[in-house]
DNA sequence: GGACACGCTATACGGGTGTACAGTCAGCAA
DNA sequence: TTGCTGACTGTACACCCGTATAGCGTGTCC
C-alpha cells in the first residue's frame, strides 16, 4: 500500500514519487508544480530534477507505478473471491480504501489527458472481464467483445465519479457506511433484468434494420 | 447545436465562447491558453478579456453554456423516446453526435476538476433516473437513492470512458457503426439478470450482518 | 589520506502566462 | 460637426514555470 511504510520511512525518490502521484491527482498533471511536490515531499527543487531528469519522466514513472499498485489490487481482490460472484466480497473495499481513492483520482486524470497508462489499465481490466464473461456466461452474447468493454466502463462509471456519487449519495463512498449502502444497491441493480427478453429481441431487430438502411 | 449557426457567423463573443469551450475540453482549463483560444477565435487577445474578464469567468461562462446544451440534448432525448424503454432510439445518438462528443469532452475535464458545474449536471441526471426508477419499478428497491445514482453513474461510464472504449472496440463509439454496436450489447447486458435471486439475497444478508457487526 | 561517487541544495535563466492599459476605429445622437 | 459609446487591438509588465548548472557535504574504496 502506498501509505505504508510511514511517509518519512521512505526514501527521498520514493518519496518525490508519492507526492507527484497525489499532486498530480489533486491538481492535474499541468497544474501541479514540481516546485509544489518538491515541498510536498520536503526537498528542494534540484532533487527531483536529479532523480527524475523532467517533468515528463516524472510522470512516467508515476504512471507505471499507478499501473503496478492498481493491478496488485486487482489481484488481491480477485484472489480475496470480490469478483467472483460479480459483487465485491464484504470488507474488501475499505481495507483498500485510501490507496484505492488515490489511485481511482490518477487514473480519472490520466483519462481526460489520454495517456498511454490510462489506455493500458482499461484494456487490462477489459481482458479480465472478457475472461469471466466467457467463463460464466459461454455463448450468450452475440458480441462478447463489445459486452466486455462497455460493462467494464459501466463499472467504472461509480469510481471515476466517485466524487459526484458521493456528493449525491450524502456519503463518502468508499468510507465503510458508503461502501455497504452502494454494494447493497448494486446487488438489486444487478439482480435486476432492466430489459424483457420481448423488448430486447424487439429493439435488436430495429437495430438490424438499422444496420442494412441508410443513415436516417 | 453549437456548430450551427456557422462558425463565421456567430458573435465575437460567442466565437470566443465556443473556441473556450473546444480547447477546454481538448486540452484542459489550465493547459488552453487565453492567447489559444483568442487566435482559434480569430479575435485579439485583449478581446478575450474584454467580453469576459478573467480566464475564470470565461470558465464559467462555459460551464454555464454546457450545461444549457446538456439539458437541452436530454430533454430532447426524452421527447424523442429515447430513454423510454431504458434504451437509446435508434437513430437519435449519431444525429447529436459532435456536439455530444464534445460536451463530454469538457465535462469529463470537469469532473476531474471538481466543478460546480459537474456536479450539478450530475444531479440533474440522477433527478431524472430517480423518477424514471419511481415510475418503472415503483416499490422494488429498498433505496431507490441509491439505485438512481449508481445507474446514472455507470450509464455514464462508456461515456467518460468514450476514448479508450472506442480504441478498444476498435470503432469510434458515437459513430453509426459504434453506436449501432454498442447499443445492441447494451440490449444484451441490460436483458441478462447478473445475478440469481438466491445469490443476491445471500449477499444482501451478508452485508446486513457487516452492517450490524464491527469492523472487519 | 586523497579521489571519487552520490545525494542534495541554491541560484540563475529563458520562455510563456494572465493581466493591465492606452489607444484606434466605427456607429450614432445632438 | 462634435462628442460619446462600445467593440476591438497592440504592447508592456510582473510573475511563475521547467530547466540548467555550479557547488556542498558525506561516505567509501584503494
Amino acid at each position: 500500500m502506498i501509505d505504508e511504510p510511514a511517509f518519512e520511512d521512505l526514501t527521498a525518490r520514493a518519496r518525490i514519487r508519492d507526492a507527484a502521484l497525489r499532486l498530480f491527482a489533486e491538481r492535474g498533471m499541468q497544474a501541479a508544480t514540481i516546485r509544489d511536490i518538491a515541498a510536498r515531499a520536503g526537498v528542494s527543487l534540484g532533487l527531483v530534477r536529479h532523480h527524475f531528469g523532467s517533468k515528463e519522466e516524472l510522470r512516467d514513472a508515476c504512471d507505471e507505478y499507478a499501473l503496478a499498485q492498481g493491478m496488485r489490487i486487482k489481484n488481491e481482490a480477485l484472489s480475496a473471491g470480490m469478483m467472483g460472484s460479480g459483487i465485491p466480497k464484504p470488507g474488501f473495499l475499505p481495507e483498500v480504501h485510501p490507496t484505492l481513492v488515490l489511485l481511482m483520482q490518477y487514473f480519472a486524470r490520466s483519462i481526460s489527458d489520454g495517456s498511454a497508462a490510462a489506455e493500458a489499465m482499461f484494456e487490462q481490466f477489459v481482458a479480465v472481464t472478457e475472461a469471466w464473461v466467457a467463463q460464466q456466461f459461454p455463448g450468450e452474447f452475440d458480441d462478447p467483445k463489445a459486452v466486455a468493454v462497455l460493462i467494464t466502463a459501466m463499472q467504472m462509471g461509480p469510481m471515476l465519479l466517485h466524487q459526484q456519487v458521493s456528493a449525491a449519495l450524502g456519503v463518502e463512498l468508499l468510507s465503510r457506511a458508503g461502501h455497504i449502502r452502494s454494494s447493497k444497491a448494486f446487488i438489486d441493480i444487478y439482480a435486476q433484468p432492466w430489459l424483457s427478453k420481448d423488448s430486447a429481441e424487439a429493439a435488436k431487430a430495429a437495430y438490424d434494420q438499422l444496420e442494412k438502411g441508410e443513415t436516417p
